[in-house]
DNA sequence: CACATGATCGCCT
DNA sequence: GGCGATCATGTGG
């Protein structure tokens, strides 16, 4: 068995990219304020090119992780180390880690690079007619595009896996609330950093 | 509905 | 050696 073989996303996230009116936005759009990277994620796409096919689902829920001060974040304290090196890097980048021995979760990298910060991608909402909780969890999400460590570090600008947001935005109502999971942060867990399309089926529980 | 638990392993102390 | 930025399944009320 091949062990770094890439994994296949569910063929039900089939998309047109081109027909969804979805356009990539320029570096600059990472590089700005985690904060303002989460809210305006939530309504943008995550999508990934497999074999000459795209497939991909509208994001509905982020959280953002901040730097060296926010105890929830793997970059706490100023940790540096090869698994989160990736966070490290110009915003716009991938960072991909394994919980719990089994899921995967993945981030979208803010800001300039050395400053390690990013949007954790917890929930999307499939496209068509696939199951709409699919994809309700940062593990599920990651299983159902087939995003595992193997693309951690990658550059999503231009990349087979990439970000793309809708040319014209509905204004949409953004609902708050703290992060999830992180009771051992003490009190970074009661900071207002998880954003979420409340009207959504698809966000997690 | 609200918990409770087991699965499973790379990473960091 | 301990522990998660989780999930599915099980129990009981």
């Amino acid at each position: 068995m091949i062990a770094d073989e890439p994994k296949r996303p569910d063929p039900r996230l089939a998309i047109d990219p081109r027909a969804l009116g979805l356009r990539e936005p320029p570096r600059g759009f990472f590089r700005r304020g985690t904060v303002r990277v989460a809210r305006d994620l939530v309504g943008a796409w995550i999508a990934r090119r497999w074999r000459g096919r795209w497939y991909g689902a509208r994001i509905v829920e982020t959280e953002a992780y901040l730097g060296p001060a926010d105890r929830a974040a793997h970059s706490w304290g100023g940790r540096r180390t090869p698994r989160i090196e990736p966070m490290y890097a110009v915003g716009g980048h991938l960072y991909v880690f394994l919980v719990y021995g089994m899921h995967h979760c993945a981030n979208v990298v803010t800001r300039r690079e050395g400053e390690a910060e990013a949007v954790l991608l917890r929930a999307a909402e499939p496209p068509g007619g696939a199951p709409p909780r699919l994809l309700a969890g940062p593990g599920k999400l990651c299983a159902g595009l087939g995003i595992t460590t193997r693309s951690s570090g990658l550059d999503l600008v231009g990349g087979t896996i990439r970000i793309l947001v809708p040319a014209r935005r509905p204004r949409r109502r953004l609902a708050v609330s703290p992060r999830i999971g992180i009771d051992y942060a003490g009190d970074a867990k009661h900071w207002p950093l998880r954003f979420y399309d409340e009207h959504s089926k698809s966000v997690s529980r």
